[in-house]
RNA sequence: GGGUGUGUAGCUCAGUUGGUUAGAGUGCACGGUUCACAUCCGUGAGGUCACAGGUUCGAAUCCUGUCACACCCA
């Protein structure tokens, strides 16, 4: 045994596989070499994919190597192919990401961001960006990322930044953004507004109290309410028109308790009449059904909160104490007061901040907006006409109905981090002035200036990623060279937040689309179902710790082929142990052959023995199907479809045969072998490149020697094509041969007969007897046979011996010694009660006349065949049976 | 309330134009120090493809309904 080859001890192939060398290393050098960079040369077709910039909130966890595999086999493939592949990586500031990690630093030395204030904060900003974005390239290198690195990019860089103000500008020009007072998601956690999509909703256990308010007239009405708090924003009650129940109320006013505060009693359509009592009271400061009505009646809108959530001057005597306390207390206070109904419990959805957990309130606020409408309907389009496609193809419906009923964008948030808003008030005019310069005098009345204190919702600048990232808005060579780029690569959870914002920005500033393919990738979960998310870290879910003990090619290969796109799966270390092992039995497998080759100087394909027309011509049959497969984003049937050949294919059977040759006198057939097993792992590494780059590239430079027209680097070598080396008499006949030894080798695991043991053999050929004597060598060792003889007539068929009949072989086993005729017997009964079942089924369905008439003839033909070879078989069967010694 | 997805071997999952006897990994059983590999090799057991109807010569696959679970939107 030798764990080297070639003397050389920097080229060893030790084992067992150990991939964290090996990854580094290629990772440095595939850098170093300038391969991750696209070969712009004018003649060649473009191929690009924007990363999904990940946020700067700390670390990846293993969820993220999801886009890395899809994205880098998709550009690995590409760049194999000669397109001038481009993958830009970047990362994201995430403000409210971001800035929740700041203020959870500052509160454990018991501080505030006040207290350090605007510049000081910003300034912690970019030490941690620099930090999170360290830790997060280093872990995308680990994972095999083959971006160009040089083009990288950050949504709070210059050139980026300016990207936001020109678009900024540029929408306000088109009157697509507007700034007014309006009801707004508010998260007091955060303090600041999030968009409509920033909110989840949650069921939650709650209370439905019941709560008498007084009329001016004396007369009580009950109205019922989730949030007791918000009787003190009340400015009116609501009954439905048609309500006889409270008819005589009309012009008369009810009294908010605690402020004694006159409201009127309104009449609207919008009452639910079954609900509660039919009364509903209306706070439009901090309910979105009930702004809707005050507009209709012109009533007060009274704002109750502050911005961290405790209540203020207009909640009278709870000034000061939190939305949620104050709800218990007011309930108690009501209960004193006598005026509490009844309390139900009752189940309610209630809307928490995406990114703090936190209950969102409706709250007026001054915020600025995306008019939407337009630029969804043109976003729809695109879709609706096939200028974009969807992988899987449901999405597109899922993006439509979205589309369709999209609602205003609040863009702007009350953060410390992030783009500010290129708007400044004048002191002196009060113009509104949105400019692309930095302005000190208003260039009106020339007074002093002051920036709007906002910033931008961070998905504004990332909606402008694609383009953005390429040097937009200047007109560059990336730009017009890579965009649009040709596949988004991400998660399906971020379809409104990004996918559907890059298509509208896209389309409205250039007029194109960001995308042509977007293929949406399901979910990582941990092994217990749970999903791996940054905001709810668990240890275990760094991807570089199962790098460490797995390879990063196996972690890639298990997300590539362990689901179907768009579907959630799981970590499991089963499957993870099987794709590290898959990477060992590659690796093991290779060092066998280059050893081999090496031997032999094996660069040429010599005149070929059948296995090798098989081996070729099934490796080219897989570099054909793994192509198309991956052509239709097909990528977990692509990577099945090459671990079954070099596993199933090449390494049980192709290479065992190989050992025959290699090791005989005849150094011409062990050359011939080894030519073949070169070429075979040639295209073999060569296809499982994109999703195995570390191993295959390592394998690469030992096969290197002997491929004198390969690239001296997988990575950018070309892309196997199928040469159709495959006969189609052959290819059939050796899998007739591997069907018959593998049938050899489960009668003998049946009867027992030791691995030592080696038998006797005879064939009987219906068919492909010429390969049989060709591969006789094969065949006796592969059977563990010390002889294995052709016959042909009946008459050669011994007395006493086990019969295996397929459809082009019968194989016995004459050796006496291991025949127990009574077992024998019960086995070929059994086999025969199965084929009368097969006969009986054929041949009802060719007896039926409308499967005849209706089915394809191809079909038709193969049941014809099917019923032919299985009464062949039959007739074999039933043979050997009456011949067998009676008891 | 509306929508989407999932339900296939003990477990984790494949199965894209409907076509032999439904596959893989893992686990399990049995046998192996076969000169690439014990991160291995050989053999085997294990499934009414959630359920009920329908379309079809033929359904895990298409249609309708039911149940369970997950997610999205309101």
């Amino acid at each position: 045994m030798t764990d080297s080859i070639g003397g050389d001890a920097n080229n060893s192939l030790r084992r067992p596989y150990n991939p964290i060398e090996v990854e580094q290393k290629w990772y440095e050098v595939w850098e170093s070499e300038g391969l991750f960079k696209p070969d712009t040369n004018a003649e060649r077709e473009s191929f690009s994919i924007s990363m999904p910039p990940p946020n700067l909130t700390g670390a990846l966890h293993y969820g993220h190597a999801v886009f890395v595999t899809f994205s880098d086999l998709m550009v690995r493939w590409k760049r194999m192919q000669g397109y001038s592949t481009l993958w830009l990586p970047g990362t994201d500031h995430a403000a409210i990401a971001t800035n929740a990690v700041l203020v959870n630093q500052l509160a454990k030395t018991g501080q505030h961001r006040e207290d350090l204030g605007r510049e000081r904060f910003e300034e912690m900003f970019w030490a941690w960006i620099r930090e999170s974005g360290e830790t997060i390239r280093t872990q995308l290198r680990r994972t095999g990322a083959s971006c160009d690195w040089s083009r990288e990019r950050f949504t709070m860089d210059e050139g980026l930044s300016n990207a936001v103000t020109d678009a900024f500008v540029r929408l306000w020009d088109k009157g697509l953004i507007y700034r007014g007072s309006y009801l707004v998601n508010w998260d007091p956690a955060d303090q600041t507004a999030v968009s409509d999509i920033e909110v989840e909703y949650r069921e939650v256990d709650g209370y439905l109290w019941h709560i008498n308010y007084r009329l001016e007239n004396g007369e009580c009405i009950p109205v019922a309410t989730t949030r007791p708090e918000t009787i003190l924003g009340d400015t009116a009650i609501a009954v439905h028109p048609m309500d006889e129940r409270y008819d005589h109320l009309s012009g008369q006013f009810a009294i908010v308790p605690f402020l004694d505060r006159k409201i009127p009693i309104v009449f609207d359509e919008y009452v639910d009449r079954e609900f509660g009592s039919g009364a509903v009271k209306i706070t439009p400061g901090h309910d979105p059904n009930d702004y809707e009505m005050a507009k209709r009646h012109d009533l007060e809108f009274i704002n109750i909160m502050n911005p961290d959530g405790t209540l203020n001057s207009n909640a009278g005597p709870y000034e000061g104490v939190d939305r949620l306390v104050a709800r218990s207390r007011i309930v108690n206070d009501l209960e004193t007061m006598g005026l509490v109904v009844k309390v139900e419990q009752h189940v309610h959805s209630i809307g928490h901040g995406s990114r703090s957990g936190a209950v969102i309130e409706p709250m007026l606020s001054d915020q600025w907006f995306i008019d939407t409408k337009p630029m969804a309907e043109k976003a729809a389009a695109a879709v609706r006409s096939g200028l974009i496609r969807f992988h899987p193809p449901r999405f597109r419906e899922v993006f439509l109905r979205w589309m369709d009923e999209i609602r205003d964008w609040c863009i702007s948030r009350q953060l410390w981090v992030g783009h500010r808003l290129p708007v400044w008030y004048c002191k002196g005019c009060n113009a509104t002035l949105v400019v692309r310069e930095q302005l000190e005098l208003c260039n009106k009345c020339g007074a002093i200036v002051v920036q709007d204190q906002d910033v931008l919702d961070t998905w504004f600048s990332s909606g402008l990623w694609t383009f953005s990232t390429l040097g937009w808005p200047e007109d560059t060579d990336d730009l017009s060279r890579f965009h649009p780029t040709t596949v988004m690569e991400t998660g399906y959870d971020i379809i409104f937040f990004w996918v559907a914002r890059m298509v509208m920005l896209s389309l409205e500033l250039r007029d194109e689309v960001p995308f042509k393919d977007v293929y949406l990738n399901g979910l990582m979960r941990r092994e217990d179902g749970s999903k791996v998310s940054k905001s709810n870290p668990q240890p275990g879910d760094d991807p570089v710790e199962v790098i460490d003990t797995h390879g990063a090619d196996a972690l890639r290969f298990m997300i590539a082929t362990g689901s179907s796109a768009g579907n959630d799966m799981k970590l499991v270390w089963q499957r993870m142990d099987s794709s590290r092992n898959f990477a060992n039995k590659l690796w093991n497998a290779s060092r066998f052959a280059i050893e081999a080759i090496g031997e032999h100087n094996a660069k040429t394909l010599g005149p070929l023995t059948p296995m090798d027309v098989w081996i070729l011509g099934r490796c080219d049959h897989v570099v054909s199907e793994v192509t198309r497969l991956l052509e239709r984003f097909q990528f977990g049937e692509a990577g099945r479809l090459v671990y079954s050949f070099i596993r199933d294919e090449f390494c049980d059977w192709y290479i065992e045969s190989t050992k025959v040759r290699l090791q005989s006198d005849d150094i011409h057939a062990a050359s011939r072998a080894a030519a073949t097993l070169n070429e075979v792992l040639s295209v073999s590494l060569r296809v499982l490149h994109p999703f195995m780059p570390f191993i295959t590239e390592e394998l690469w430079s030992h096969l290197l020697p002997y491929m004198p027209k390969q690239t001296n680097r997988i990575i950018v070598s070309e892309w196997p094509s199928s040469k159709q080396r495959g006969n189609e008499t052959i290819v059939e006949g050796v899998e007739a041969l591997i069907e018959a030894i593998s049938s050899v080798r489960a009668a003998r695991s049946e009867l027992n007969v030791q691995a030592g043991v080696w038998i006797d053999v005879l064939i009987r050929p219906f068919k492909f007897e010429s390969i049989v004597s060709d591969e006789i060598n094969v065949i006796a060792r592969l059977m563990r046979a010390k002889s294995v003889r052709i016959i042909h007539k009946e008459s050669d068929v011994p007395d006493e011996c086990v019969s295996l009949v397929s459809d082009s072989f019968e194989v016995l086993l004459p050796q006496a010694s291991m025949v127990d005729i009574e077992s024998e017997r019960l086995r070929l009964t059994e086999q025969l009660s199965m084929l009368d079942g097969e006969i009986d089924h054929v041949m009802n369905l060719l007896s039926n006349r409308k499967f005849i008439s209706r089915a394809p003839k191809a079909v038709v033909a193969k049941e014809r065949d099917r019923l032919r070879e299985a009464q062949e078989r039959h007739l074999a069967l039933s043979t050997r049976l009456k011949g067998l010694p009676a008891e």
